[in-house]
DNA sequence: CAGTGGTCTAGACCACGCT
DNA sequence: GCGTGGTCTAGACCACTGT
């Protein structure tokens, strides 16, 4: 490893660790596909090799990358890229669970894709997801129910270019995670998110589609999805049933 | 440092590094108040000495603690005990923020309790609290509102003996969120919290004590809040407004 | 057995906060 | 300048996973 930080001029001294420059070449090598979600990525050795610094050194921003899930370290084995197709973190964005039962005691979910179409984006969408006014985007309409009872209705935007040619069918037919279809078919890895949550009385379409009376309280989750350097990726507006249901949030 | 693991019998192997050995015995001098909230504990090459370990174990140990919220370090002055009482964590455990603006930007909440009282525990409380049917407790029910509106309804349930002596003039008068107050008169320090989240109406005593009208879409934000080793200590129904705020959840 | 991540050590040096 | 936490290194050894 050679250089650390001076940018030149007259900023903040600007120190940056070592550690956090392997970091940033990991994460490049992550963002540009060299390794792929389910991979290992070279052992640490090889890496102290390839930057020229000492095994902790990478250790550490292994360490780092592995607390922000976007790596995973199975001792014995190597450090393997973070994906949403393994069975452990299924459910790392959506917190709904039954009130009896833990999280996946139900099974796998039903989908219902309602509607799937090309549309232009409105003011909202388009400043949650980064784009101007009137831009592309794909919009998603589905029904997730547990035991044939619906329980979510999803909205789901997406930016147009990077998901080129997704479909209802494709959507239908894929078996797992949205987001390891993301991962998978457009080399789209969702690794950050933020929910707002408000509490909602249901309107004739939410009625119609959750099967619930009108007025009924549903939670109303609004999510906004990031890739690596955090940028938004996805719009999700969520209707969830709580009567059979909770959002579950543990604090530590 | 002596004597790793081994607890006789036929039990796993159980290998436990040095490090998370270091780590309970750090944490049991939390718990016992050896250091207080606020307070620094002794520096790393001390703790070193004293545990009869390398700087680097200790360091690991704390790393540990601090990623955990139960230590903060600060470069050149040294590892503090953490505390509700900062700033910085002022709003760890409450999630709710205007829709406009930042957490702390309506300046300090309105707080107006509404009631106070010994009570018994009914069956679902004392669950939630690891008590028994029928032992004291004390029921707490306050308002709490933003800029003269008033936003949140809770109901807080405390068991009688850590608590004993807590009165509403005692939580009126102190200045500062409610867990700075139990750390320093009681010594209870609040570390992890469990919230489940509903979408209700309001019944008429939300409609009146929230000021809003019958049937209302509510958060019903259902808290468990625990000690060290994940001891219950208080179970928090809280009843948010969420016209003018909203419950923020960030995911990494 | 070889290869991986995980632990532990000892020492040198750096950045930060205070006096 | 001193003491604190923070970085970086090099090396030894341990635990886990596969062959």
């Amino acid at each position: 490893m050679v250089d650390v930080a001076s940018t030149g001029s007259n900023a903040t001294p600007a120190f940056s660790p070592l550690y956090q420059q392997i970091k940033g070449l990991i994460l490049g090598s992550l963002r540009s596909g060299e390794w792929k979600p389910g991979e290992a990525i070279p052992s640490e050795i090889e890496l102290a090799a390839r930057f020229r610094v000492s095994q902790g050194t990478v250790r550490k921003a292994i360490d780092e990358l592995a607390a922000e899930n976007l790596l995973l370290r199975r001792q014995g084995k190597g450090t393997f890229v973070a994906t949403h197709a393994e069975q452990q973190v299924q459910f790392r964005f959506l917190r709904l669970v039954p009130n009896s039962g833990a999280r996946g005691s139900e099974g796998p979910a039903q989908r219902d894709i309602v509607e799937c179409r090309r549309t232009r984006a409105s003011t909202d969408v388009a400043k949650a997801l980064a784009l101007r006014a009137g831009d592309t985007v794909l919009q998603i309409r589905r029904v997730l129910g547990f035991g044939g009872v619906p329980v979510i209705l999803e909205d789901i935007w997406l930016p147009a270019t990077p998901f080129k040619g997704l479909t209802a069918e494709r959507m239908a037919s894929y078996k797992g995670p949205t987001y390891a279809l993301f991962e998978t078919e457009f080399n789209v890895r969702m690794v950050r998110a933020e929910e707002k949550i408000r509490a909602i009385s249901a309107t004739d379409i939410h009625a119609e589609l959750l099967s619930v009376t009108l007025g009924t309280p549903l939670l109303s989750v609004e999510r906004i999805a990031y890739t690596y350097q955090s940028e938004p990726m996805e719009l999700r507006r969520g209707y969830y049933r709580t009567d059979t249901h909770h959002y579950q949030n543990d604090m530590n």
